[in-house]
Order: C-alpha cells, then structure tokens, then sequence
DNA sequence: TCGGTAAGACGAAACGTCTCGGTTCGGCGG
DNA sequence: CCGCCGAACCGAGACGTTTCGTCTTACCGA
C-alpha cells in the first residue's frame, strides 16, 4: 500500500519518512484532515512534494502510514497485547471495550483515526490497507479470547466468533462513527451485558 | 441544514432545485463523490453557481437534501412505514435487516449514503443533519417495535430499546460501512440469532 | 556515476466571490 | 382591478486564490 513499486529503497531516506510522519500527522491533529496538504506536509517535513508523490499515492496512504506508526510504538510501549483471560468473560470483555472507548475518545487518536475511517468508506482501495494493516489484527484479538471461551463454554457451541465479535465491536463503531450518541463506559458495559445475555427472556426456547 | 438563514423563499425557484438534487445524485452516482464539484452539479442542472452556494454552504449539504428527498419519494412509493409485527420478533427483525442489508448493497443507493456517511463521520456539523433527518427516523422505527415486544415479553424487562436496536443495526452498519467482510443475508439472520439468544449458553445465569 | 532529495516553477482544475443583465413576485398607488 | 416598481432570485461566467500533480534543476551521498 506503500506504493506499487519499491523501487531501490536502499537509497531512501529513513529521515524524511519519518518527519513525513510526524507532520502528517501533526498538521491532521492541528488543522483537521481536510485542510491538511501535501504541500504543506512536505513544507512541514522539510522535504520536496515529489519524494511524498514518490513514495505515496495519495494523502489518506501517507496518514495510515503514518498513523500505524504512531499506534506499532505506542504498542510497543505498552507491551500488553492481546485480551485478558481471567476466567471471567464478561468481566474481561467490559474492561477491554471500555478501554476502547477511551481510546476512540482520546482527541490524540480520534482526528486521524476518523480521518482514515472516512476516507475507507469512500475509496475501497484504501479500506482493504486500513481494514488488514489496523483494525483486522485487533479484531483478531477478539476471534483468539472467544474461541477459546466457546472451548470452556462460556460461550454456546454454535456461536461464530466472527459474529460475535462485531456484536459486541459494531455498535461501539457505530456510536462512534456516526455519533448518534455519547461513547460512554455505561454503553460499552451495557452492550456487553446485552450480547452475552440475549435480548429474549433467560427461559425463552433457543430457536 | 439548507443554510443557516431562510431569505424569502417565496422567490425561490423550485425548478432549480430539483435540477440540483437530480444533477448531484447523478454525478456522484456516476463520477463518485470526491470527483463531484459544485462547478460540475451547477453546470449539470443548468444553473448558475450562485445559485447553489445561496442556499447551502458545502457540497454535502446538498448531497443530503438530494439524497433526503430521493428516500421520501421512495418511501413514499412504498407506502409501508414501520417494522412489521407479526408477533414473532425473530422472524420480524431478520426480514426487516434483510431487506437492510439488500438495500446497502443496492449501487443506486451505495455511492451518495456512502459519501454522506464518510463526510459526516469528519464532519460534526453536517452528522447533525444526517443523524437527526436520516438515521434516527429510521432507528425510531426500531424503538418501536422492541418496545413492543418488551411489552408483550419477547425480550427481557431490563433491557434498553435503545441498546437492542444498535446491537441488531451496529454490526450491520460496521460491515457496510468499512468492508470487513461481504453484507449478506445469513450475516443479517446470524445477527438477529446472536442478539435475540445471547453468546452465552441459555442455561447460564443471569449477571 | 547514479538515484534519491530539496526547492520550487508550471499549467490545470476547483474554489468561493462578485458582477452583469434578465426575470419573477409582492406591494402600492391610481 | 390594473399596472408599475423595486427587491430578490435567476443563469452565466469573469476573477483571484489555492491546491493539485508533474516537471526541472542542482545537490549530495553511497
């Protein structure tokens, strides 16, 4: 997603990528995305406009570059990856969702994380970059925990992980994509409490 | 959200904007959204630039009101308000998401949702719009039918019409909307199983 | 020497504003 | 009731500005 050639890349440098970065990623924080250039990315760097049209084929590609970046050393720093498993799903499910609601509350992450979530509903080549390199590895994460609590049944048998994971995933996204309404620690627990439970009564015949 | 000032409206002129509507869903649906102009939908209806910039202040904004007014005339066609309620709230709610999912899959309705989905997930402002004079009609719809169905105990008394419905719409909405995977109807029926019956095994206890 | 790099010139395209006549509608005097 | 007038809207498009993406030039480093 680079770019469709790599060309000598032996001779690139590691220098301008970097402060591309940074200021691609400022100038979103600061101006929004949609007033962010790249002319005024590569003022910002300190680096001509064709090493950016060399290396990149369009703004959202430089952002989603830049920003996996930022979130692969923020990961590192934080060296816990995947989800807890205590036992107790639905404890394990709420702390992590509600982690995820602070983060999509976080103003540091929201302006590029909405930027490049904006930019993939519209431009379906992009979305297969974001989708893979992003948001796919998290959900992953999901897939590994509810497997393994459908192998100690705490989850019903017939349940697809997949599934069940956007259960709990989509409405947050929703919330926070379209903002219908606040993105709340109260929510994130209560879609928990609903996606594990069911919406029918407990006695009512499984269908 | 047609502009912030309502200037005589007597004087306008109602040919014109329905020039305008019918020239931006035509562009977008055809050159896509980003390669929409203003130039281009004033030149397309025969109409002068002026003319569009009076009345709304960004290109979404019109494509909300031509988008707007193409659901109302379809809805009215339709002529069929509401979610069904046979009594059974499974088979209810897998027809009506099925029938969700056929029309986000519908290309004629794909381009100009998605543009106005993507922009409003950037842009606060117009989201207002969106939300409160497309989406949330459409959600009230949902709020209805669970509430009667909490009514007559198909789902649990503690449960949140609110809450139902974004877990029924949100994995829906998050499929469509970022292409993780293909929008079909098992995925809307797996959905509805899922939400109704809860992830975990029915004989658990209730949290 | 060869290819990446910084800097910036360049024409094309769209922006949003403004001006120009022409038209249409509401109001007022006859 | 009729006819005029002015205000507001209309189509058309000129205008200066901004950004685009390409191209040119000179420099530098392996």
């Amino acid at each position: 997603m680079t770019h469709r050639k790599a060309p000598g890349s032996s001779r690139r440098s590691e220098a301008s990528r970097r402060a591309i970065y940074a200021a691609a990623v400022a100038l979103v924080g600061e101006t929004g995305y949609a007033k962010t250039t790249i002319e005024g990315i590569a003022a910002r760097a300190g680096v001509g406009k064709q090493t950016i049209y060399r290396w990149w084929p369009s703004k959202a590609a430089v952002l989603l570059d830049a920003f996996l970046d930022l979130v692969e050393q923020a990961a590192d720093r934080a060296a816990e990856p995947g989800i807890p498993d205590t036992g107790d799903l639905e404890a394990d499910l709420k702390l992590v969702l509600r982690a995820t609601v602070d983060e999509l509350n976080d103003p540091a992450y929201d302006a590029p994380a909405r930027a490049l979530a904006a930019e993939s509903v519209v431009d379906a080549r992009l979305a297969a970059g974001f989708v893979s390199r992003l948001l796919e590895p998290q959900l992953q994460l999901y897939v590994k925990r509810l497997t393994a609590a459908r192998e100690t049944g705490q989850i019903r048998a017939g349940i697809d992980p997949r599934i069940a994971l956007e259960l709990l995933v989509g409405p947050l996204a929703h919330r926070w994509l379209l903002r219908t309404l606040p993105l709340t620690h109260d929510y994130a627990n209560a879609v928990v409490d609903c996606a594990l439970y069911g919406l029918a009564p407990r006695g009512a015949p499984r269908a």
